[in-house]
RNA sequence: GUAGCUAGUUAGACGGUCGAAUUUCUUUUUAAGAAAUUAGGAAAGUCCGAGCACAACAGGGCAAGGUGCAAGAUAACAUCUUGUGAAGGCGACUUUAAGGAUAGUGCAACAGAAAUAUACCGCCACUUAUUUGUCUAUUUUUGUGUUUUUUGAUUUAUGUAUUAUCAUUUAUCUUACCUCCUAUUUUUUCACAAAAAUCCAAGUGGUAAGGUUGGAAAGGUGGUGUAAGAGACCACCGCAAACAAAGAGAUUUGUUUGGCUCUGUAAACCCCACCUUGUGCAAGAUAAGGAAGAAAAAAGGUUGCCCGCCUUCUUCCGAUAUACAUCGCUUGAACAUAUUGGUGACAAUAUGUCUAGAUAGAUGACCGUCCACGACAGAACUCGGCUUAUCGACUAGGCUACCCCC
RNA sequence: GGAGAGGUACUCAAGUGGUUGAAGAGACGUCCCUGCUAAGGACGCAGUACGGGAAACCGUAGCGAGGGUUCAAAUCCCUCCCUCUCCG
């Protein structure tokens, strides 16, 4: 799990980033992000209905945290950003996963070089 | 040994690295460290029943809805247990929305003479009229015209037969392909015309045996009986009612009586008996109000309606603004073990335990080893059930049928 | 989490037990009309599966799926599946 200080929380604040955020997608991935007045980054996972039931969904819930959660140190301050995942996310297993979330963040420039 | 029946249990294991939630303790002061605990048999569907919370849920009536063999269990139930009836299985055993159709109403298409009541055909008796020719029907003969095979569908009759089926057979319709394509004759079928022969009507009453249907025709089979017939009578079977016995009861057994009353449908309306206030934790609780104006008849609330009951409104200003919070929230019809009572569901007593409580939502991610290679699937206020999904593994000094051996 | 509504042809849909060939409209296909197209007109369309037949045609199943009640179910009852809406 994450930190709860890097957990993005309020209905709110998924609205806002949604509404108002710069979007980059990959096959399976959609990356969300927007600029924030905090420093400590913030992260929310987003995983759909129509991806499967409740056990495949806490499923890549968990994986997707563990791998930010293994980049989260890489990341650039001053930032939020909302993960979601397509409906036919449940192809993919954990390498694959990983491999997407790197491909995302470099494309979007969210990491510290 | 094979095939089953019943009742249950379980739902991968071990190790390493990195994390999350709750509680407690410690140190430091807002963080860190340690320890303990952290998802199911269905957590699911939301199909029933309760707790709990709020709303004057006081109360009465109507409407609406639910349940439906008996006795019991339970906080309650559309649940469970033990029995009864019915159905299925060689059997162990399983399934069962199983009250009332003689309280009343409705519906029952098509077919059929007739659909819950009738009397069309037929059968029988009696009375009246009466042999005539027209019509009609049948048969025979003659003449004219049409058709003639095969397959399929529908249909008539006969035989076997309880029916069904099967075999033979009659007629009509459909027409691909093949053969012939000129004419004549014979036979058969149908239509038309002519001739000859035969039969003929009406009414009253009795009867429900027979009449190609239909899911259903109002007891069945055989006999007696009769003008013809009939539960009109008899034997056996079946149905219904009353009585007696057994049982707590559903019901069972026996005896007597009955055939006027008697089709099916209540998952059609309905009758009988019993039950139901509504909304649902997004329930609800915790806060800050003040001023002015209107007002006794209306408005609003209380369940769908009526009675009844309860409350009061409008405007302006201001406060609260991470209320996106805290509580509700987990000690409970709880769990484990033992004893006792009961056929059993279950209950009582004793001892012990505290065993998820999140809020973008924790209970995990990755790696390694082993095996049978891991199914269905994720708590959201809480319980009791039902239903549905599910790779497998295992248990019972349990039970049944068949086969083999002693 | 809680409360509801619906499912009939390619699409929109009618049909609440009974001769049903399961209305109707659009779309689609064929033909007519026109020099050509549009519009218009006619016909066909529960168009599927199985069995029989050379064919015409006949029989059975089929109204989201599976059971039940009934002589008879798209319709009545039960259980599942899918779609949609509302409650902060």
């Amino acid at each position: 799990m994450l930190p709860k200080q890097n957990r993005l929380k309020k209905r709110k604040e998924f609205g806002y980033i949604h509404k108002n955020g710069k979007r980059v997608h990959s096959e399976h991935l959609t990356l969300t992000y927007i600029e924030s007045r905090f420093p400590i980054p913030k992260i929310g996972v987003v995983v759909s209905n129509k991806s499967g039931n409740a056990v495949v969904r806490n499923r890549i819930k968990r994986q997707l945290r563990e791998i930010l959660k293994q980049n989260i140190n890489n990341l650039r301050s001053h930032q939020n950003i909302v993960l979601s995942a397509h409906p036919n996310i449940s192809e993919c297993d954990f390498s694959k996963l990983g491999a997407e979330i790197n491909y995302l963040l470099k494309k979007g420039k969210r990491i510290n070089e």
